[in-house]
DNA sequence: GTATAATTGAAAAGAGTTTTCATTTATCTC
DNA sequence: GAGATAAATGAAAACTCTTTTCAATTATAC
């Protein structure tokens, strides 16, 4: 089950937030983004529809998002922070397009038995991890440039 | 293996580029860290031996290392960027205590048939991957905050 | 020792993000 | 609907982190 935006919308009310024509607007950009997208790039695509938004409005909602868990950060390397839609469950991963910026996720993999060879051997008390794959994704691949 | 500065120094040499006191010193606050080091915690260490050095001699030499290979960079998170000795072989990843940022090495995972499947699966031509794992470190689990 | 090109530090510039504050506005209550 | 109220907004400034510019310095080769 993938998230809506008005899933979302119906969320942040029961929560006692308010549903701002700006959210609504940052919500639709993400929803209806194929990849990850950085403030920045959000700014760009709300301000189409939202003429007068200001960034601030963007980092405080991308905030709020990402503090309700609706929404999850990439790290495509270097600076870049990029937020996606939240995926189906918890544990997943995503796999980044480098050309186009495509976001795919994956679920089914060992890395819970890595964990816990890791902490056996280590004696980490593991609470988390990172894991994102690159590449070029198929369409990518086969696109003549 | 693990490099040591003297190494790193006559690498450097050899590749025509000079041995600075300042490079020295900051050589040496990297190889005798055992955790990972934001730019900003390499120029405080830094700084008790070579007062006058600049941040900005501590980002061009990090720039210098991590393009030669000799560093790698840290996602702990956030905006930190920290810098870790390279470590022995080309495919490895860190497990980083959230507490003292103590930094493990793993190399024996199975990443790459992770790495393949999704590979068949998405279509993806996967390029490179992004693991770290945190958690407490030994250490830290026992000791009384 | 001298020449030379690389390296340095200071200052300024530049990104990206956060804070402050007066104004506006979505929602609740009537 | 209209009014009350607390949350949300936009503009500007502040702030952090990083990079660029440039004149002065310095490690290295000869």
């Amino acid at each position: 089950m993938r998230l809506t935006t008005k899933k979302i919308a119906a969320l942040l009310r029961q929560r006692g937030y308010k549903l701002t024509p700006q959210r609504r607007a940052i919500l639709a950009a993400i929803t209806q983004s194929h990849g990850h997208l950085t403030p920045a790039a959000i700014y760009d695509k709300v301000k189409l529809e939202q003429k007068n938004i200001g960034l601030v409005t963007i980092y405080r909602t991308i905030e709020l998002l990402a503090r309700l868990g609706l929404i999850c950060e990439v790290h495509a390397g270097g600076n870049c922070h990029s937020y996606l839609l939240r995926r189906p469950s918890e544990h997943h991963h995503h796999i980044i397009c480098s050309d186009c910026g495509m976001v795919t996720d994956f679920t089914d993999c060992d890395l819970s038995q890595i964990e816990r060879k890791l902490s056996e051997q280590t004696g980490f008390n593991i609470k988390g991890h990172l894991l994102e794959f690159l590449g070029h994704c198929q369409q990518c691949q086969t696109a003549i440039p």
